[in-house]
RNA sequence: GAGGUUGUAGCUCAGUAGGUUAGAGCGUCUGAUUGUGGUUCAGAAGGUCGUGGGUUCGAAACCCAUCAUCCUCCCCA
């Protein structure tokens, strides 16, 4: 059979996994400087822990897995009649139990409700783990791919808020990556569907004007008419949309707009709190109110952000938002949440594009010893593992072959210094180094190699 | 789920008004070179032309199906 990887997926070269590992390093520094602590979960979770919680079509891209044993005879017709039901489009459990996870949040949620006793709360954790998604392939998008979150469970502070625009900021400015980092809040938005006819248009509303950078105002007015929006309601989302200015400006026409709206006036504050206060810090990249900003997650209830990456098309490559009442699917109540989300994919995909990634991180073996011979090998592996003891990555080539092919190994892997050391060396106690880069080469003592290579000195 | 693109050597790609034995560059291997590469020169290996069917005297090329790929929409990171 040909070799081939399933859809969507890939595999990482060293070179890919060094910068991916760079973006991860980054990520991960930043989360512990704010307190954040590592959580891992399983790659699978029960079907029923994540069904329903992305909507509809997010039910539709999870991937569920076959239970075992389903040709078990015994069970035969109880199979049959599951798997009609899997027919109509009745996912159950007679046929998957289990599915791989569709992003961090959930697990996280379900984690936290499961432990909520034995955690100190506020608890602040990071997960930098692959999530699966059976969505059609294309740029930026992946059917496995790495998120890296940070969440805090048990607060309501919108100091969280406030540090993880902050993470935000440190993080893509460690990276060297230009971007915008949006924020809105959906009581905003819980407002302005009051003030169109009523709550439960607050998913018409945001689904449609989401798309406004990409669709653009005029169709976005038509899909607004389409979910059953009248002239008058949709001009007021067309005025609400339209509101542009400062930070400030901004806000003081939203306090205009819902001076009467309890919510709407709640979601103002909070947004107002924040932006005063991060603009105390040192936060360069700056965070800009962005109405038309929605996120399709229905399970956000106040701040929510996104972080786009300027002058590259791509989408989103973060977001995140607070859920007042996430653990409330498990049967815990009173555990408010708020995280952020990094997609390390598309962020390694602007960087690549951008070529921002610094040379320094593709540094791998330091020193070849080229192979003279069976008798020479001895001595070179001993004075390998001397390199090696002092952190010096050493290689021995393989096989005692021409230099012609040991050169062109080295050359291959970009390792800076050869050392050749054959019979006459080992009688002199010497070696010969030859610094590829440099296209130097000196004959130095043995002893002093180890010394020598950590200063730089050859 | 809907639409489109592409599929020829390990890699990047040529190649068709349908015609003998399918090409190039890079890479790989061998030699010129018994301990000093990257240049040069000579040579070699490597292909069910994605797969299956059809049209034809004859198909890598035309038609149909199928698989894969990348892209767009939907949705999202």
């Amino acid at each position: 059979m040909k070799p081939s990887l399933p859809q969507g997926t890939r595999d990482f070269s060293s070179t890919v996994l060094r910068k991916r590992n760079f973006i991860f390093q980054t990520i991960k520094s930043v989360f512990e400087l704010y307190g954040f602590e590592p959580l891992e979960t399983p790659a699978m979770e029960n079907t029923e822990t994540l069904l329903g919680k992305y909507g509809d079509e997010g039910d539709k891209l999870i991937f569920k897995i076959l239970n075992n044993g389903l040709d078990n005879p015994a069970k035969k017709e109880s199979a049959k009649a599951d798997f009609d039901l899997v027919l109509e489009g009745k996912t159950n459990k007679g046929i998957t139990e289990r599915a791989l996870r569709y992003d961090l949040t959930i697990p996280f949620a379900r984690y936290v409700a499961m432990n909520h006793g034995q955690l100190s709360l506020p608890f602040k954790r990071y997960q930098m783990q692959p999530v699966w998604r059976a969505d059609r392939p294309q740029r930026g998008r992946y059917r496995e791919f790495y998120q890296c979150d940070a969440d805090v469970a048990g607060s309501t502070s919108l100091l969280h808020e406030i540090e993880l625009s902050l993470i935000y900021s440190s993080v893509f400015e460690k990276l060297g990556v230009p971007v915008a980092i949006n924020i809105n809040n959906r009581k905003i938005l819980n407002a302005l569907a009051n003030l169109c006819g009523g709550e439960d248009r607050m998913t018409s509303i945001t689904v449609a004007i989401d798309k406004l950078d990409k669709i653009g105002i005029e169709k976005v007015k038509e899909e607004l008419i389409s979910r059953g929006l009248n002239i008058e309601q949709v001009a007021i989302v067309e005025s609400f949309i339209s509101i542009e200015g400062s930070n400030e400006e901004k806000l003081e026409k939203l306090d205009e707009m819902f001076n009467s709206d309890e919510i709407g006036k709640q979601g103002i504050a909070e947004l107002r709190h924040i932006l005063s206060a991060v603009q105390q810090t040192t936060l360069n990249q700056q965070l800009v109110i962005d109405l038309s900003l929605a996120r399709g997650l229905n399970y956000y209830t106040g701040s929510i952000f996104e972080v786009k990456a300027t002058g590259v098309q791509m989408g989103s490559i973060g977001g995140g938002g607070r859920y007042d009442d996430l653990t409330g699917l498990f049967g815990v109540k009173g555990i408010a949440g708020v995280g952020i989300s990094f997609g390390v994919d598309r962020i390694y995909d602007v960087m690549d594009e951008l070529g921002i990634f610094p040379e320094s991180i593709q540094k791998g073996t330091t020193v070849l010893f080229f192979n003279t011979g069976s008798e020479e090998e001895k001595h070179i592996l001993k004075m390998a593992q001397e390199l090696r003891s002092k952190g010096i990555s050493t290689e021995i080539f393989h096989e005692a072959t021409k230099f012609d092919k040991q050169f062109k190994y080295a050359e291959r892997k970009n390792i800076p210094y050869v050392v050749i050391i054959g019979s006459k060396e080992i009688e002199a106690g010497t070696c010969m180094v030859k610094n590829l880069l440099k296209s130097t080469q000196v004959e130095i003592n043995a002893s002093e190699l180890a010394q020598r290579l950590m200063e730089n000195k050859l």
